[in-house]
RNA sequence: GGAGAGGUAGCGAAGCUGGCCGUAACGCGCCCGACUCGAAAUCGGGUUGUCCCGGAGACGGGGCACGUGGGUUCGAAUCCCACCCUCUCCGCCA
């Protein structure tokens, strides 16, 4: 949600980020909205007070026994009058809150101009795509010589996007888990959380997700519980409606949790393999921080989750997401796309972004300065670290040798009681 | 699911025979000051949020908020109804 202040005081600069992020919303529409709403708004606070005097000296009269008939009589066209007006208020006033929510986040200076995805540049890139002597597979392809991902028998269990995980594949994803959070908590600070894998509507529209965004979400049937697309979803809402001490700050979370996405506008794309599911584990970063240090707090989150991609040997490159490609709430996003053999493209693993306080305002998240004062917005960050589903894809295809078997990288040896090579044979 | 208790400021807690008690008693915490070489202890003072109007601003005027939503009433934290949540006991259950 963006500031009615902002909207009022310069509903230009909010009309530019609209225009840049390719929105059809007009802020004309605010401003006629708002300007109807204060105006209610005035003749009921007025009709308010007038009540509240009548009544007093209502009191004042019974209290000294004396008759009050006649003001008693003149309350009641007052009270006709604020309940006819006050209807019209809380018209106006939902109103403009449902327009207020449909608004995206303005993007941050830094933030490139751009339609779509070719037009992020490149940050910069890690680690050399191998070269193989062989066309390399694609992931599924590996999977079909080395069992481990049956994806006949998870449609068959509930549909496609679903997916089978045996053996050593589900151990890999377990191994997976364990390694990310192992260096998140201890390495990078990061707090562990198990937190409810369905939340509630106003959750989800904490973050963003509603009301704009229902169709990406399955939904519990005749209960206002929705299964969570990302973790960032239960820990950017933790601290909803509280004031927290500006000590506090930066709050650091990490949770893994299965992630549920309708994907109902993706019909046809990554219909193979793990990319694409209804169903995938992933392990987020959440921060709350001090307004001033919400970007490079980003920078430093963002090398959080590179560090995962280089602890796996794993080849990626960091683009800056342009206006145009940036997600609803998010002030600035890069985006980690790890090196894809298979497919021969770099493909998207990790999204790293600044809510600003975007999200706050519709959590009602603030601090309590530490020198006093009014409280004010948190700033909330979130960053994949990382998707279990496509790191074990990309595990997979870049690890992979002429004869159909994986090389996993050392890193997770430990985690995966020493196997070095997953092979046909391998039975774990 | 059954019975009972409760949801008030950052936290705890009073008020609940309807009207100067909601800038909300009292306690804790926090901030400022005094005392002290400094600190602790002690003492004094301060400390809800939000929206609208006016003002460059310090600030001033007003509305709203006692879990949420309705109702009764001139007037509701206080009475009535529904719902949500928490706690205790019972039942059921991994």
């Amino acid at each position: 949600m963006l500031d009615r202040k902002l909207l009022q005081r310069r509903p230009e600069v909010v009309a530019a980020a609209l225009a840049g992020r390719g929105s059809s919303l007009r802020v004309e529409e605010f401003t006629a909205r708002d300007e109807r709403r204060r105006s209610l708004l005035a003749q009921v606070e007025a009709l308010r007070k007038e009540r509240n005097s009548i009544s007093a000296l209502v009191g004042e009269k019974k209290q000294k026994g004396e008759d009050a008939s006649s003001l008693v009589d003149r309350m009641s066209g007052v009270n006709n009058s604020i309940r006819e007006l006050s209807r019209d208020l809380e018209e106006a006033e939902a109103g403009l809150e449902a327009w207020m929510l449909q608004l995206p986040n303005i993007p941050h200076e830094s933030v490139p101009p751009g339609r779509d995805e070719r037009d992020n540049p490149v940050l910069h890139s890690w680690g050399t795509p191998p070269v193989f002597s062989f066309p390399p597979k694609e992931h599924w392809e590996l999977a079909a010589g080395l069992g481990g991902l049956d994806f006949d028998r998870g449609a068959k269990l509930a549909g496609s996007r679903f997916t089978l995980y045996l053996g050593w594949a589900a151990r890999l994803e377990r191994a997976l888990v364990n390694f990310f959070l192992d260096v998140q908590t201890r390495e990078h600070g990061y707090r562990e959380i198990l937190p409810p894998l369905m939340v509630n509507a106003r959750t989800m529209t904490g973050t963003g997700n509603l009301p704009k965004f229902a169709e990406d979400l399955f939904k519990i049937e005749g209960r206002d519980y929705y299964l969570i697309p990302t973790a960032e979803v239960p820990l950017t809402n933790i601290h909803a409606d509280e004031v927290l001490d500006e000590a506090l700050l930066p709050l650091a979370y990490t949770a893994q949790t299965p992630c549920f996405r309708s994907e109902a506008g993706s019909y046809g794309k990554d219909t193979r393999g793990l990319i694409r599911q209804h169903q995938f584990t992933k392990v987020e970063m959440v921060r709350y921080t001090h307004p001033d240090a919400s970007f490079s707090e980003l920078e430093r989150m963002r090398g959080h989750a590179e560090s995962l991609l280089q602890r796996l040997e794993l080849p990626y490159r960091v683009v800056t997401l342009c206006a145009g490609d940036m997600g609803f709430a998010s002030a600035k996003t890069y985006d980690l796309e790890v090196w894809l053999p298979g497919q021969d493209k770099y493909r998207e693993i990790s999204s790293c972004s600044n809510c600003g306080d975007f999200q706050a305002r519709r959590a009602n998240l603030r601090f309590k300065p530490a020198g006093g004062g009014k409280p004010e917005y948190i700033h909330t960050l979130n960053g994949s670290g990382l998707p279990v589903g496509r790191t074990l894809v990309a595990i997979m295809e870049n690890g992979q040798r002429e004869d159909g078997s994986v090389a996993l990288p050392k890193a997770l040896i430990p985690y995966m009681d020493g196997v070095e090579v997953i092979a046909g044979a391998v039975s774990l």
